[in-house]
DNA sequence: AAATAAACTTGCAGCCACTGCAAGTTTAAG
DNA sequence: CTTAAACTTGCAGTGGCTGCAAGTTTATTT
């Protein structure tokens, strides 16, 4: 009589798995955020979750891993959201619209974001680290597009061009949304770039 | 009497200084090219370069440092020229022109810097540190093109949407450049990025 | 329910990146 | 020549991270 109704096996071991997991991350991002990344040791964060430091690297293999987090679900629906909406209009707006997902993402796990945002802001070394986590979904998306296109990834520079400047934009959008403190919408900072993106990026008045 | 013909103090020990350092960057290179990143340690390099593993530190921050270079002069060159384009053009046509300094630098430095892209492909950890040490110049030239645009670089996201976007376009044409193993010019491949960013990125047939 | 297997946690020992300190040595300056 | 500054180095120590060999908890089988 196992309970499959949803889509996630849960055990009494699974739930605790996730429930350990949780815990880990949230005393990292507390800790981080009154102290500072790099003044939090990793058995600092186990002895506030209740592990010990060992068990920390069977959940996540480094200290940043468990400030940045995962966010393979989301890339997961957005690969989904590109193949519906390639077909039926032009690439930079496909992107668009699937990004929209990410954003509704973010936007719901807000409190998260923000306390993982002003860490990163503190402990610049973090920045590239959250992108290096999307560096495999950037060369996902680029084969995803380029197939659209059929064109060779390799060859064609466009796959990779219109993911890699789109992912920056997006980048900029969030990392103004942290600035604003949450008095704008990330979606609407989001539209504003890829905006200019499209109009080729000219000249503001 | 001392030579100050050109720009740079030689002395004995500026001379001996920057050939350790060279001798160092070189052995990192020959070393991680034939391992891979991870299976060398500093040890390694430092004995290879006949010195102890305590100077190496005197010399590069992290291993990583040493094998991704510092890149401080171009990113001089590149605010000073983008200083004097600004006012006469648009203000992507003059960072294009700008970042065409930095093509000139890294076609020179050829070889090195197909063993860097070499070793970042196979370690991928890399790559965020390099985007990481053109964080700060990015900041740096954002404010560069707010000042001269008359923005607030916090509420307008026009200069850091430009500089972001125009790096990613460059990272993306370096990349063809090492795939194609030289076989393609670099400074046409970003040309090629530059036109399609300033035409809004359209769809390609 | 008992026995067996699988998964999870933990301590321990150890590698390696990296740092501060206190020498010793070399080069420049007075 | 003397003094001061710069450079190298060893040493001891912190902290991130891993493999291993327990021990403990949960799932599975009979």
């Amino acid at each position: 009589m196992t309970p499959l109704d949803q889509d996630a096996p849960l055990g009494r071991r699974d739930l605790r798995k996730q429930q350990t997991r949780a815990a880990l991350t949230g005393a990292a991002l507390r800790l981080c955020s009154a102290r500072g990344f790099e003044h939090v040791t990793v058995d600092d964060i186990s002895a506030e979750a209740g592990v010990s430091s060992r068990t920390f690297f069977n959940y996540f293999a480094s200290k940043e891993d468990a400030v940045l987090g995962d966010h393979l679900v989301e890339v997961d629906a957005m690969r989904a959201r590109l193949a519906v909406l390639l077909p039926t209009m032009g690439v930079l707006e496909a992107v668009r619209r699937a990004v929209l997902l990410v954003v509704a993402a973010m936007e719901a796990d807000r409190d998260h974001w923000f306390l993982r945002m002003e860490i990163i802001q503190r402990s610049p070394q973090l920045l590239p680290r959250l992108v290096l986590s999307n560096a495999e979904a950037e060369r996902a998306t680029t084969e995803q597009i380029a197939a659209h296109l059929g064109l060779d990834p390799v060859r064609h520079g466009y796959p990779a061009l219109v993911v890699a400047t789109t992912s920056a934009a997006f980048r900029v959008a969030a990392t103004r949304w942290m600035a604003a403190a949450g008095g704008l919408s990330l979606g609407a900072l989001v539209d504003e770039a890829f905006t200019a993106l499209a109009a080729g990026l000219p000249d503001p008045h």
